[in-house]
DNA sequence: TGACGAACCTAACAAGCGTTAGGTAGGTTG
DNA sequence: CAACCTACCTAACGCTTGTTAGGTTCGTCA
């Protein structure tokens, strides 16, 4: 996770000024000198901070997973494995579109330009990814005992799906709040929309706005 | 769609290889000189089909768009407004996988590069894009009649991101057969995971493989 | 005080980019 | 046959790209 002195160097301004350039634009449609001139630097003094372009781009996705890594834990440590399944996963969620849309550029970035990035950028992601993925794994395991491995799998990855396509349409700052985003999303996949519940909009306003 | 005029000429064969090109490296990290090469052409000739790099690419993204449409309207044609729900959406989410597996790169190059498109490419193609979406819209309104406007909205890009989540980790030629992802996807819209059916798997194998 | 490193700058490099002008081969049509 | 079109090619253009070398400023610390 960032530090407060991290913060304060010119490496954290690089980074966040890449992260946000990286999710609208992509990894090669970024050009360093968009990056530096985002982070109030000129183009080569990138190279103080990282060894090339690519070294800064896996930096942002690493701490894009780190992100939501965390707040997976922090939910671990939290809801505890005796609560309602329906409770846990929301939980969960709000946590993971938590890490999307509250924690600065890092994970949006990694949603929307892993998969076009070059291949040895994602090589060097992809064990991070998959431990993030393994954490998701072994919660369906506990949630849904009956549900077979195969099946299990096709399920988490929708609703990875569903989760992760919000970057493209869900605004942080508009009306709809991310805690009923995160409500509606975990209902629809216990429940469907056949047997969908009213779920109490906890403070907020109602869903029909 | 695709005349047999347009396969056999040049300009088709640069489409192809363009769309191809484009889903795995995005619209900055395809170059006209790939495009060119996998096409078995050189890059100047590309601007006897073309005016620019993002006609081609609009060109692209259009016909992406033009085979979900075709996809849905044909699925239209077939299922009558009578039949239940969810052989409806089983057949309307097979239609649209069927566009991203079955039809060529191009709806997997809109699927997977759109977003990171320049601006001036993305306002180009909204127009078509709102009206497939739009036929989505009719349809859950009909399908789903005692939910409010937006409720349906949201459910429906869940719906979206589950299905073109795939393009990400979808084999279309491993195990898993192309029909048994659609029903499980709108089994898990419509039921969600803990009043899931084992739907009946056709003619295929087992859901357990 | 003076040495040192972190953070930055300037100025340039080779390579690659999208794009263009002008030309050629071969088929079609008047 | 001549005119013309389609589909390509060659060769280059101006520009941008990631990257590098060498230098400056400034705070820290022995």
């Amino acid at each position: 996770m960032p530090t407060d002195v991290e913060r304060t160097t010119g490496r954290r301004r690089v980074l966040d000024a890449a992260a946000e350039l990286f999710v609208r634009q992509g990894y090669a449609g970024t050009t360093l000198r968009q990056i530096a001139a985002a982070a109030g630097i000129k183009a080569g003094s990138v190279y103080h901070h990282f060894a090339s372009k690519e070294e800064l781009f896996v930096a942002v996705l690493h701490d894009g997973i780190a992100v939501m890594v965390y707040a997976f834990d922090a939910t671990v440590a939290d809801s505890l494995a005796t609560d309602p399944v329906d409770v846990r996963l929301t939980t969960h969620v709000r946590a993971h579109l938590g890490a999307v849309f509250e924690h600065g550029p890092y994970t949006t970035a990694h949603v929307t330009s892993f998969f076009n990035a070059p291949p040895e950028v994602r090589a060097a992601v992809v064990p991070e990814r998959d431990g993030y993925e393994l954490k998701w794994t072994e919660l369906f395991e506990q949630m849904f005992p009956g549900v077979d491995a195969h099946n299990l799998r096709l399920r988490r990855l929708i609703l990875f799906g569903a989760m992760n396509a919000t970057v493209e349409w869900f605004d942080p700052l508009g009306k709809l709040p991310l805690d009923e985003l995160a409500s509606t999303i975990s209902d629809q996949f216990l429940n469907g929309v056949t047997h969908h519940h009213d779920h109490a909009p906890t403070t907020h306003m109602s869903s029909t706005l």
